[in-house]
RNA sequence: GGGGGUGUAGUUCAGUUGGUUAGAAUGCUGGCCUGUCACGCCGGAGGUCGCGGGUUCGAGCCCCGUCGCUCCCGCCA
C-alpha cells in the first residue's frame, strides 16, 4: 500500500518531503473552504490538510470523511506558520498538505467516542476492538509487549530456555477447580486446562534442562475479583542445583532489568526481606505494603490482668497457631483528629474481615478535656496506659485501635486496616515500586473444613531443613514446619511466589501422607511424578510471576482487565464473542455428554 | 454460596413527595463557515426508563422476582 511513515514519524526534518500516510480519522474539521484531518495509527496523530485549491475531487471526499474513517493520504510535509502551530501534539510543528486522499473503508457512528474517559466496561467490551483503539488501550499492551521482550531477553541471557508444556493435561487434587474438557475419544473422560505448568516444569528439570522458562496462559475455575480472571498468564521458571537465594537473586535481576528496560526505573537492591512469620507479626498480612508508615504492636501480655475483661479474656485463650487470643495495636499517626464517623466507618471495615469491634483510644493532650478519649480507657491502670504509650511510641495528636480476637482475625482485621488507613490518610511513602520478599512460608495449614492439613503453596514444596526432622514429630507441631517457599510481593501485592521443591520421592510420599494422600491415591494421581523423583531428580526450585498484576502495577491501573487484550467480566464471560454459549446437541453427543439443566422453556412451563 | 453498588437517548449522567409532554452534555445528522486543532454558528432526529410481575386512578420513582455489569467476603496462590 506504499506507506511511507508512521503519522507520529512525520516531523520537521521531512519539510519539503512527500509523505504517504494510513490511518484513522481520529477528528475532521471543516470549515466549508479548508479542512482539517487528524489521522490517527498506533504511534500518535498527525493534521493532514484539505485545501478546496487542490484537486476538487479530493476535497469533495474530504467533506465526506466520518471519524475512524480508514484512509490513505499522499502530500507535502509542510512547516506550520507560527500562529498555527499546536504545541500540544508531537507533530504540531507540521502538517500535510495532502494531494491524494483514498478512502480505504468508511466506518459506521462508533458506540462510544475513543477519547471519553467514563466510558463504561460493559460497552468497552462489547466492541473490544474498538477500545483497543484508545490510546491507554495502545499503551497498556505496548508497555506489556515491551515487558515480554524484556523477561525474554534476560531469560534467555541467564541460559533459560524456553519450553512449552501440554494445555490438555489431567486433572490433580489440590488447589483451585479446574476447568475441564472432555474427551471426545475417551468417553467419559476429561482433560483439565492447567492450573499452572508446576509437575511439567518439575519434570523438565528432572529431565535435565536445568534452566526453563514460559510464559503461559493458567487457568482456574474461581470467583473473581479485579485482580482475577480465569485465565491469566504466569512467567513461569525454575531451575536446577538451586536453593531459595539463587532463585530469588535471578528473580531480582530480572525484574530489575524489567523496570530499567520498560519503566526507566532504578529499584533498590537488594529488595527487602521478611519472614512470613516477621509480615504477620509487623504487618498482619503476608503481602505486606512495606511503604506505609505504620506496624502493628502486639499488647497482649500488657493486657493479660486488665481491668476490660473483653481484653483480658482474649489475652488468656489458647488454640493452634494462629487461632490462639492475641491483641494488636495500630497506632495512627495524626489519628486523633478522626471523626466518629469515619471510626465507624473503619469500625464496619474491619468487620469485613471477621472482627467484631474497633476499639480505640484519642491520645489528646493532658490539659484537653478528658486526655484520653475513649470507651475503654477508665478500665486501664495507669501502668497499662504507660505500657501502652511504651510499646506503640504513641505521641500527642495519635490514635490507637485496637483489634482483639483470635490472632488470624486480628492479623487480617488490622492488617487490612493498615493499608487503607495508609492509603485514606496518605501515608505512603512516595516510592512508586516497593518490592519485598516474604519468606519462609508455614509448610501446612490446617483445614477445619476438611479436617485436615493443607499445602500453604502446593504439595510439592520442600520444607526447611532444619524444621523436617518435626515432620516425623507429633501432630501437634506439624503447624509449625515452615517451608522453602518465597513470595515476591510490590506495593502490597502479591506477584510472584514460588519454592524450592522436593526432589527427595520417600520426602514427597511423606508429603502427600500429611495431606491425607493415601499411597493409592497418590500413586494414581501423581504416579508419574513420584516415579521420575525416583530416576535422579537433581534438586530444583522456581517462581512463577502473575504477569497481568504485574504490568497492571507498572502503569497504575487498578483492574488487569485493562493490561489484557481481551478479558472476561466477573461472571467469566466474554462480552465480545458472547462465550460461553450453548452448543449443538451433535457436539455433546459426540462428547457423550448431556447437561442436567432443563431448557428454560420447560422450567419457565411449570 | 453471601453482602454492597449499579442499570434512564449511541455515550456519560440528571430526573423533586408517585402526577399528565422524561431532560442536560456529548455524539449523530442537515445547512453555513478558508487556519482549525475539544473549531464555531443555526436547525433536526434520537427513549422497550434492563426484563417480568405486583400495588395504585396514575410507576422511571414503591414492592416482589429475574438478568447483566461491578466491588468485596468466602473461594483462589
Amino acid at each position: 500500500m506504499n506507506r511511507t511513515h508512521y503519522c507520529n514519524d512525520v516531523r520537521e526534518e521531512l519539510v519539503g518531503g512527500r509523505v504517504n500516510l494510513c490511518g484513522w480519522v481520529n477528528r475532521r474539521r471543516d470549515h466549508g473552504g479548508v479542512i482539517f484531518v487528524d489521522l490517527r495509527d498506533r504511534t500518535g496523530l498527525v493534521q493532514v490538510v484539505f485545501s478546496p485549491e487542490q484537486q476538487q475531487q479530493n476535497h469533495e471526499a474530504a467533506r465526506s470523511l466520518r471519524n475512524e474513517y480508514v484512509i490513505m493520504v499522499s502530500g507535502v510535509v509542510v512547516r506550520r506558520t507560527e500562529e498555527t502551530r499546536n504545541p500540544k501534539l508531537p507533530t504540531g510543528l507540521i502538517e500535510v498538505q495532502v494531494d491524494l486522499l483514498r478512502i480505504l473503508n468508511a466506518a459506521a457512528p462508533l458506540p462510544f467516542q475513543l477519547d471519553d474517559e467514563d466510558v463504561g466496561e460493559g460497552v468497552r467490551f462489547a466492541y473490544r476492538f474498538l477500545d483497543l483503539r484508545r490510546v491507554d488501550m495502545q499503551r497498556n499492551l505496548l508497555v506489556r509487549h515491551r515487558a515480554l521482550q524484556s523477561l525474554r531477553r534476560t531469560l534467555d541471557d541467564s541460559g533459560f530456555l524456553e519450553i512449552e508444556t501440554p494445555m490438555l493435561t489431567r486433572s490433580t487434587p489440590e488447589g483451585a477447580r479446574d476447568y475441564l474438557v472432555p474427551s471426545r475419544v475417551h468417553p467419559g473422560q476429561f482433560y483439565a486446562l492447567p492450573q499452572s505448568p508446576q509437575l511439567f516444569k518439575q519434570l523438565l528439570m528432572i529431565g535435565g534442562f536445568d534452566r526453563y522458562f514460559q510464559i503461559t496462559r493458567c487457568f482456574r475455575d474461581e470467583d473473581l475479583r479485579a485482580d482475577r480472571q480465569p485465565e491469566f498468564t504466569q512467567v513461569d521458571l525454575e531451575m536446577s542445583f538451586v536453593e531459595s537465594d539463587d532463585v530469588m537473586q535471578l528473580v531480582e535481576k530480572l525484574v530489575s532489568r524489567l523496570f530499567a528496560e520498560v519503566m526507566g526505573v532504578e529499584l533498590v537492591h537488594p529488595f527487602g526481606r521478611l519472614t512470613y512469620a516477621e509480615a504477620m507479626d509487623r504487618y498482619g498480612l503476608d503481602a505486606p505494603d512495606v511503604r506505609i508508615r505504620m506496624e502493628l504492636v502486639d499488647v497482649t501480655a500488657i493486657m493479660r490482668d486488665t481491668g476490660f475483661k473483653v481484653f483480658a479474656q482474649v489475652a488468656k485463650q489458647a488454640g493452634r497457631p494462629g487461632r490462639q487470643g492475641a491483641i494488636k495495636v495500630l497506632r495512627v499517626p495524626g489519628g486523633a483528629a478522626l471523626t466518629r464517623k469515619e471510626i465507624d466507618d473503619y469500625t464496619a471495615f474491619v468487620a469485613i474481615y471477621g472482627a467484631k469491634g474497633l476499639a480505640y483510644i484519642k491520645i489528646n493532650a493532658p490539659w484537653q478535656e478528658g486526655g484520653w478519649q475513649s470507651p475503654i480507657v477508665k478500665f486501664f491502670s495507669d501502668e497499662e496506659k504507660e505500657a501502652l504509650i511504651q510499646a506503640t511510641g504513641a505521641v500527642v495528636g495519635d490514635l490507637l485501635f485496637f483489634g482483639a480476637d483470635q490472632l488470624k482475625v486480628v492479623n487480617e482485621a488490622l492488617g487490612r486496616l493498615r493499608v487503607k488507613i495508609g492509603r485514606d490518610l496518605n501515608l505512603i511513602d512516595d516510592k512508586p515500586f516497593s518490592f519485598v520478599w516474604v519468606t519462609e512460608f508455614p509448610l501446612l495449614d490446617w483445614d477445619e473444613e476438611a479436617k485436615r492439613f493443607a499445602a500453604v503453596h502446593h504439595p510439592f514444596t520442600a520444607p526447611m531443613i532444619e524444621d523436617f526432622i518435626r515432620l516425623d514429630g507429633e501432630a501437634g507441631v506439624v503447624d509449625l514446619v515452615r517451608s522453602q517457599a518465597y513470595d515476591l510481593v510490590l506495593n502490597g501485592s502479591e506477584v510472584g511466589g514460588g519454592s524450592i521443591r522436593i526432589h527427595d520421592p520417600a520426602m514427597q510420599r511423606r508429603m502427600l501422607e500429611l495431606l491425607n494422600i493415601g499411597p493409592a491415591e497418590a500413586e494414581e494421581k501423581f504416579g508419574f511424578l513420584l516415579k521420575a523423583l525416583e530416576f535422579g531428580a537433581p534438586p530444583h526450585g522456581g517462581l512463577a510471576l502473575g504477569l497481568d498484576r504485574l504490568i497492571a502495577i507498572m502503569l497504575g491501573v487498578d483492574s488487569i482487565r485493562d493490561v489484557i487484550a481481551f478479558p472476561k467480566t466477573q461472571k467469566a464471560g466474554c462480552l465480545l464473542t458472547q462465550a460461553p454459549s450453548a452448543v449443538d446437541a451433535l457436539q455433546l453427543r459426540e462428547l457423550h455428554l448431556r447437561t442436567t439443566l432443563r431448557p428454560r422453556e420447560e422450567s419457565v412451563k411449570e
